[in-house]
DNA sequence: TCTGGGGTCCTAGGACCC
DNA sequence: TCTGGGGTCCTAGGACCC
C-alpha cells in the first residue's frame, strides 16, 4: 500500500482563534504579539500585504501600526490551545492516525484511500474543520509528508486550489516543485538557502535533482532525507504517539528590568513553580535543572549573564524543592549593578515518575506529591495561581505585559461570550 | 520606555575504556 | 623512517522547527 499523508494546516491560526470569536477583526490588519508585546508572531493576509514579517519589534512600528489603522493584539495562549484541542479533535473524526505536528498543523495517514478521492476528502476536512471551528485551514496532500508541505503552501497562496491541493501522482508535481523557492522548503532554513543559492540551486525542482553525495556532504543526513522525500521516497514517519520530552524549559522576560535581588528571587521562585508545575504534566522528575539570568541584550545597559547547573540528589517535580534550590542558585549568580531582563530554567536530564532513583541519606516525604496533586487539581479547576508558594512574591511589578489580550473566551467562565437577543 | 519562548536533531572532537 | 585499533559516552555548537 502506498504512502498518503495529508498536512492541515490553520490558516494564521492565532488571527484566526481571535477572529472566531471578534468578528470585527475581519478584513482587518491584524497583528499578535510575543510574550511582553514585544514583537508579532502572526499575522492576518492583510497585515502581510501592509509589510509586517515575522519578529518585527512592535515599538518601531508604532506610527505605521496607527496611520493604517492596524489591530494589535497581545497573545492569548489559553485561547489558542483550546481552539487547537478542538481543530484535532475535529481531524481525528477522519483518522485515527494522525501526528499533531505543532499547534496548528496536523499530518493525517491517508494510506489506501481510492487516489481519485483524495482531493475530495482534503475539501471535506477542510469544510469540516472551519463550519467546527471557524478556524480556516489549508489541506496538502502528498506521497511524503516533504511534500505534503510544498503542496501545502501552494494551497494556501494559490487562488485556483481553494485551499486544498493533492500532489500525489500528480502531472503538476514538477511544476509545483518548480515554483517552490528552496527556502521555503521544510528544513532549509537562512543558512542552507544561502548555501545552496550560492550554488545556482534555486528552487525545489533543482534540488531533488541536485547529486546526492554533494547534498549529503554539505547538508548532513538532514539535506538527504529532504531530497529524498522530494523524490518521493518517505523517510519522515508520522508519529502517531508522542515520545517523551528530552528537555523542559521556561523562560521570561520581565515587564520592567529587574534591579533589587528581592524582586529577582521571586521571578526565580515563579520560574521554579512553573517549571514544576511543567514536569508534573509531563510526569517527569528532573535531575539536573540548568537555571541562567540574563541583562537585557538590546540598548546600551552593561552586559551580564550567567548560567549554573545544580544536581538533585534525587530527582523531583515538587515546587518547593525546585524554589529552595533555584532561588539559592540566583543569589549566588546576582551580581548587583545591573538590571536584569529575562530568567530561564532548563530541565536537561530528566528522570520519569516512579522510576526515580532513590537516595540512601536523603529521606523523602511521601506526602509531598499528594500535596502537589491537590494544589494542581485546585489550580485546574479555580484557576491558575489560586494556591501558590509566597516565595513568588504578591506585587510582581516585573510580570510579562499583555496589555492587549483577548478574554479566555473558552476557558475562563466569566469570559464566555454573552449572546443577546434583540 | 519598547526586541518571545519552547523545542529537536546532527556532528565533531575530546575523554575514556580495553 | 617507524608510535594500535576499536569502541562508547559526553558536550558544545550549529542548524532547524513552530
Amino acid at each position: 500500500m502506498e504512502y498518503v499523508v495529508a498536512l492541515v494546516d490553520c490558516n494564521n491560526f492565532y488571527v484566526s482563534c481571535e477572529r472566531a470569536f471578534n468578528p470585527r477583526l475581519d478584513k482587518k490588519p491584524v497583528v499578535v504579539l510575543s510574550n511582553n508585546d514585544g514583537i508579532v508572531i502572526a499575522r492576518s493576509n492583510e497585515a502581510k500585504a501592509l509589510g509586517f514579517t515575522m519578529g518585527d519589534p512592535v515599538f518601531l512600528k508604532r506610527d505605521f501600526i496607527k496611520e493604517n489603522n492596524v489591530i494589535v493584539m497581545s497573545s492569548n495562549y489559553p485561547l489558542y490551545f483550546d481552539m487547537c484541542d478542538r481543530v484535532r479533535e475535529v481531524l481525528s473524526l477522519f483518522t485515527p492516525k494522525l501526528e499533531k505536528y505543532s499547534i496548528d498543523e496536523c499530518f493525517l495517514d491517508l494510506s489506501g484511500m481510492p487516489v481519485d478521492e483524495l482531493t475530495g476528502y482534503g475539501r471535506r476536512i477542510k469544510e469540516m474543520v472551519e463550519r467546527c471551528t471557524e478556524i480556516s485551514v489549508s489541506v496538502g496532500i502528498a506521497g511524503t509528508k516533504v511534500l505534503g508541505k510544498v503542496a501545502n503552501k501552494i494551497a494556501k497562496k494559490s487562488v485556483k486550489a481553494k485551499g486544498v491541493l493533492n500532489l500525489f501522482k500528480s502531472p503538476y508535481l514538477e511544476r509545483a516543485l518548480a515554483q517552490t523557492d528552496v527556502g521555503d522548503l521544510w528544513f532549509v532554513g537562512p543558512a542552507y538557502e544561502r548555501m545552496l543559492k550560492e550554488n545556482g540551486i534555486n528552487n525545489a525542482l533543482e534540488f531533488r535533482d541536485a547529486p546526492e553525495h554533494w547534498v549529503r556532504a554539505k547538508m548532513t543526513v538532514v539535506g538527504a532525507r529532504i531530497q529524498s522525500e522530494l523524490r518521493g521516497v518517505s523517510c519522515l514517519p508520522l508519529e502517531l504517539v508522542p515520545p517523551a520530552k528530552k528537555m523542559v524549559g521556561t523562560a521570561q522576560g520581565f515587564g520592567v528590568l529587574i534591579e533589587s535581588l528581592e524582586e529577582l528571587r521571586e521571578a526565580a521562585a515563579t520560574r521554579a513553580s512553573e517549571e514544576a508545575l511543567k514536569l508534573r504534566k509531563e510526569k517527569q522528575c528532573v535531575k539536573e535543572l540548568t537555571i541562567w539570568i540574563q541583562t537585557n541584550p538590546f540598548g546600551n545597559d552593561p552586559q551580564f549573564g550567567e548560567a549554573q547547573t545544580v544536581v538533585f540528589p534525587v530527582a523531583t517535580n515538587d515546587t518547593s524543592t525546585l524554589i529552595r534550590y533555584v532561588v539559592a542558585v540566583v543569589e549566588g549568580l546576582y551580581k548587583p549593578g545591573y538590571r536584569y531582563k529575562r530568567i530561564g530554567l532548563n530541565a536537561d536530564k530528566m528522570e520519569p515518575e516512579g522510576t526515580v532513583q532513590g537516595h540512601l541519606f536523603v529521606a523523602e516525604d511521601p506526602r509531598r506529591p499528594v500535596l502537589m496533586r491537590v494544589i494542581d487539581q485546585l489550580n485546574e479547576v479555580k484557576g491558575a495561581g489560586t494556591i501558590r508558594m509566597a516565595a513568588v512574591g504578591i506585587n510582581q511589578r516585573w510580570l510579562t505585559k499583555f496589555e492587549k489580550q483577548s478574554p479566555h473566551y473558552t476557558t475562563r467562565i466569566r469570559d464566555l461570550p454573552i449572546a443577546r437577543v434583540p
